[in-house]
DNA sequence: CCTGGAGTGGAAAGCGGTTTCCCTTGGCGG
DNA sequence: CCGCCAAGGGAAACCGCTTTCCACTCCAGG
């Protein structure tokens, strides 16, 4: 079933099948009919390999995630590729776990699929594979990763706001003591977020000796680890910050594990509020990043790349904002009691 | 930068480059390596819109879920995927979001982008959609519909197997009325599920009067919904499976919220053992459905078609099985006690 | 009645590969 | 040293589509 098949059945040529196709305009309406017709009668697909060849564009797009099982990605891919659908183009996901090995093989997929233009929403990229892309004059959207240049586009994480918004809240709260459980450092997205914490702890006057960070993996596992290094501490923190919310879960595991409340005893926070922190026990005040939005400006930007509108790349800012719920409280007393007595049998937990 | 310029640097006829690249064992390897080096001083990549052309395979598979962002899928679609690569496969992801109009819209695309076949796993797909695909003689893998035919093969999960092991485990444990969630009943898998359960239940010498079920939604407030209208009951169970572990969650929720505990005072048992299970608060016995054997299968099935080895279509199975963790315990007394009071401020949880 | 131009539709040249068919080679035996 | 045959490599057709370049029709204006 081809081009040349519905031609012959609409008694036209090819190229005036082709032109009704592509509403170039140049087709008498009787004609076009004509094709229509053939067109449903044959039950007929363009085929787009071919179509691709010929004009040079594939409609599609590479998206290159951490990995789809993060609960933070499902939901961004699902608003890029709904975005892209819209306009016409097919989406590739690629994952690279981590994994900067596999980082290399998903550009080299992208490539030989001839995709559009890729967004890589991940930070395991060496400046050679950057090279790849670009020379072949690849649009590329970055999440974080700062150089706008031509073909190139950033989504500008504000860190900052939410955050902010979330120390002074603690702070207001009469906390002075508060913990922050990093993502695994040689992440560069958890590096950021690290950072943005101390910044804005520093900027509501905490002073280093009241701040207590510590290293979990962006995992439910590692925030729970982490949090119990926290609570062994002498003077363990009142209230959590946390680099994402599976962290915070954990966290809210271990404190619970103790024998300890959230948030009588303890305040956390998480961070991205993915769907799973509206159902946590107590649910979960975090700061909210938009994957929805990221996963669509994200499209927004390469389809304004390779459409010749700002081909010269931008820099598109995302905002977060603190979400308040129920995982936060008052401090609770002068800072003098001390975790001491395990009460596992008390330890009445759900989800 | 295309085949041709490779030729010519490397003083060869495009026919030689071509048949060094796909291995014909034609070329001689002295000639093969001048061939090598000119691809690898070039950067040469080659196109796969044109191979697929004229080999009339596009080397991708089209991959149709109902919506990556419930838990379910992430996994599935990562093996799937992860497997695919392995064989220099694509994928195309396509959402149904549960919904008919959707689904069409995904066939479509399929279609359009040529796929070499299609894994389905969800169930909104009408008969006409089946021709469409199976008219252009594509190869297709479904989840638990059915039929068998040329070119279409079929995953077939044993469910009885693990509600089985799930049923006569609580039962020796001494349980006695026991519930199930069931999820929402335009889905076909939910009603597979409930019926599954129904047929295990009746199985154990559990009567009629014995059981109770009621209806969620596959997601976490559908669980707990459910699970308060089974509280409510004149004589609660003492034990619940439920469709998925959404529901399971919930259910968890709804029964501390309530001031009764888990185990104690009710047993819960999940389905699917997504990750998220073994961090609940207890952790959930619950029947595993590996998505990620699930996902390879798929793969294989498709890839044994489309590669003439199983041509025919066959059925694939992938079975059940109990995961035994902390939410299962011994009935409590000699069923009579009440829900009376609610205490909630006893209601200490967390995730 | 002839000419010119707008409006339609056709023929054919690619797009970048693969593959068939055929011509060169080169190695070997006579 | 010559001839033969297998193997290596080249030329060209073709995959299905878009698009340029033309040819033709038709009607208005001179």
């Amino acid at each position: 079933m081809n081009i040349k098949e519905v031609a012959a059945r609409a008694r036209l040529s090819t190229a005036t099948v082709s032109r009704t196709i592509n509403q170039s305009g140049l087709v008498r309406p009787r004609t076009a009919e004509k094709v229509q017709r053939a067109i449903r009668e044959l039950g007929y697909y363009p085929n787009t390999q071919a179509r691709a060849l010929v004009s040079g564009r594939t409609q599609m797009f590479g998206l290159i995630i951490s990995d789809i099982v993060n609960p933070f990605f499902p939901e961004l891919v699902k608003s890029f590729e709904f975005a892209a659908i819209h306009r016409g183009y097919e989406v590739i996901v690629a994952n690279t776990d981590y994994d900067s090995e596999r980082m290399s093989g998903c550009v080299r997929r992208m490539i030989e699929r001839k995709v559009d233009g890729v967004a890589i929403i991940t930070s395991e990229i060496d400046s050679h594979l950057l090279d790849e892309l670009s020379h072949r004059r690849l649009p590329i959207v970055f999440l974080d990763v700062g150089k706008v240049k031509p073909l190139i586009s950033n989504i500008k994480v504000d860190y900052s706001k939410g955050i902010g918004e979330a120390v002074r809240h603690i702070v207001s709260l009469g906390h002075q003591r508060i913990g922050f459980i990093s993502g695994p450092l040689t992440l560069k997205s958890a590096r950021t977020r690290r950072s943005a914490f101390l910044k804005c702890i520093a900027a509501c006057g905490i002073g280093q000796r009241q701040r207590s960070v510590v290293e979990g993996n962006h995992k439910i596992d590692g925030g729970e680890s982490a949090m119990m290094q926290l609570l062994s501490l002498p003077q363990p923190p009142t209230a959590v910050l946390t680099s994402n919310d599976l962290t915070a879960i954990g966290a809210l595991r271990a404190i619970t594990r103790v024998g300890l409340r959230v948030p009588q005893d303890i305040s956390v926070i998480g961070f991205d509020d993915i769907e799973l922190s509206r159902f946590t026990q107590p649910p979960l005040t975090t700061i909210r990043l938009s994957r929805d939005e990221l996963g669509r400006k994200a499209f927004t930007a390469l389809y304004e790349m390779v459409s010749g509108k700002h081909q010269s790349g931008q820099e598109i800012k995302v905002s977060t904002e603190l979400v308040d719920r129920e995982s936060t409280a008052p401090v609770k007393a002068p800072p003098s009691t001390q975790v001491e007595t395990v009460t596992e049998s008390d330890t009445r937990a759900s989800f």
